[in-house]
DNA sequence: CGATTTTGACCCGCGC
DNA sequence: GCGCGGGTCAAAATCG
């Protein structure tokens, strides 16, 4: 299967937990309004304690699977052995107009949630090939595709959240057909790449740690001088990415989450653009 | 100079 | 059949 599962590199779940939801967001998810009109025994605020109160717990239950979760899976052809009981991802549903897709088959999808600030990364290395304005939504939706490897079939969309300004809908379609790019060459695409200026993402990152885990920047950055421990981390990041970059896509890593949590997974709607960009446990 | 971004044109599926 | 809108192409511009 897919190797979109390492790719995620922990900036999704961390922006679910992180770049919470605006009041406004939070309440046209659920359905309500910002102010009822009738007295109701469970008000906005209630709803918000809860909700901040869930989030939190959340974000501690999750911390250890930081690493490597996504948002949302569409499997366009579904695998053909699937146990019937098993939970199988939920489905990123098209546009109003039913159009995601003159898609070919045998394609993945999946859908991210990411926060503005420097979290719009992956490893790969794409290459921006168009930009369209989505109607009902403010923002443009950029479509990268990698150039990692030619031939590879990998894309991604990439979108601003119109009810979020500060986070972006990302949408991987297909898979790589190739190894995950070195730190070295990510590295040296990123260098060869113009800083963003206005809305201009960066479709390179570097390496995940940095990005997510204050604790383990510390030590990161604790080791700048020692030119010894800077070899061996950086081998480490290479056997690390290596490694990520062989993990299998398989829905048994949600399967792994449900059944160590007993949580499943709930898809949210942008309501400018129709795409879902929020995964909610229930 | 090569890689990448920008951007207008074109293609194609879908709804009416 | 036509128009709309999302997705892609490709030439020109830009960047390091």
């Amino acid at each position: 299967m897919g190797e979109f599962a390492d790719r995620t590199d922990d900036w999704d779940l961390q922006a679910i937990i992180k770049g919470r939801r605006s009041e406004e967001s939070m309440l046209s998810m659920v359905g309500m309004e910002a102010e009822p009109s009738c007295g109701s025994s469970f008000g906005f605020g209630d709803y918000m304690q809860d909700t901040t109160t869930f989030l939190n717990e959340l974000e501690q239950l999750y911390q250890p699977f930081l690493v490597s979760t996504s948002l949302c899976v569409e499997l366009e052809e579904p695998p053909t052995e699937q146990p019937e009981n098993r939970r199988r991802p939920l489905a990123v549903t098209a546009n109003s107009k039913g159009r995601l897709s003159r898609k070919s088959k045998n394609k993945i999808t999946v859908v991210h949630q990411a926060t503005v600030d420097g979290s719009v990364h992956d490893k790969w290395r794409w290459r921006k090939y168009g930009q369209k304005p989505i109607k009902g939504s403010p923002y443009p939706r950029s479509y990268y595709r990698c150039s990692s490897s030619v031939g590879c079939q990998a894309k991604k969309h990439v979108e601003q959240s119109c009810v979020d300004p500060r986070t972006h809908i990302i949408t991987y379609i297909a898979e790589h057909s190739h190894p995950l790019p070195t730190s070295r060459l990510s590295q040296a695409a990123a260098k060869r790449r113009k800083s963003p200026s206005s809305f201009q993402l960066e479709p390179t990152a570097p390496d995940h740690h940095e990005l997510i885990v204050p604790d383990a920047e510390d030590e990161h950055s604790s080791k700048v001088g020692n030119e010894e421990s800077g070899k061996v981390q950086e081998e480490e990041e290479e056997e690390e990415e290596l490694a990520i970059s062989n993990m299998a896509w398989d829905d048994d890593y949600f399967l792994g989450l449900e059944d160590s949590n007993g949580l499943a997974m709930e898809l949210v709607y942008d309501p400018c653009s129709l795409n879902p960009f929020q995964t909610y446990f229930s």
